[in-house]
DNA sequence: CTTATATATTCCCATATAGGAATATATAAG
DNA sequence: CTTATATATTCCTATATGGGAATATATAAG
């Protein structure tokens, strides 16, 4: 076989720099395809594509408004990322991290404090 | 040109599913290439090639005794992807992460209680 | 209807896989 | 030295890009 398509899931959409690069921006507000060409600076098809890929996996929604249309990030659907990114606060040796884990734990357990 | 190589750098990296999947076993404890095949079920050289991604991005690190090879996980490696996601938590309307995301904040900016 | 604006899609190509198969390399054991 | 074990590397191929160029589509404006 060949590789995965970029569209597989969450993990091999953001690895391509520029679809994080548009992400970044879309965090900041609700953007049309314009607006972020103007910013980033390449050829609307590039934008429309990587927003295309962005799409498919529902990182992001559109909605349109006249001629436009108006991107925005789902941040829910990066939930998955994080959840697999707990994985590795435990070797974070930082009281931070610590405090999170302890407060994620309590919370997966339902912290239920009658036991 | 065409796409990225998967060694460009951390998120590319994670993005194949298999590459998870190796870095998952190698959190529980220090593997040998051997044991990793025996856990996961793939062909020896398709966990070598695998590995061998981890390791130019220092993702997993390598250290040899006797024949064996035996791999680990680098896990403030992890920590750029960690940073990333923390551009998220904002929108998740969840009081641990809103702690988080305070304490991260006061953190970065050096919790100077001079100010 | 015609024109202008906004965005998506198609066609094309160079490139980098991911995995199978076979082989090379390294090191320990006899 | 020879053999067995452990792992990496090479060769090969089908596949999926990412971006450039050109074009199609959608919708608003005149």
């Amino acid at each position: 076989m060949a590789r995965l398509k970029t569209t597989h899931d969450v993990f091999s959409a953001i690895g391509e720099p520029k679809r994080r690069a548009l992400i970044e921006q879309l965090l900041l507000k609700e953007m049309s395809v314009n607006d972020l060409v103007d910013i980033v600076q390449w050829p609307q098809p590039v934008v429309s594509k990587h927003l295309s890929v962005l799409r498919q996996v529902k990182l992001v929604s559109e909605r349109k408004h006249g001629r436009k249309r108006l991107y925005r990030v789902h941040a829910e659907e990066f939930r998955p990322i994080q959840t697999w990114m707990h994985q590795f606060e435990k070797y974070w040796g930082n009281s931070l991290n610590q405090l999170d884990t302890y407060l994620t734990e309590i919370q997966t357990r339902g912290h239920n404090e009658t036991d």
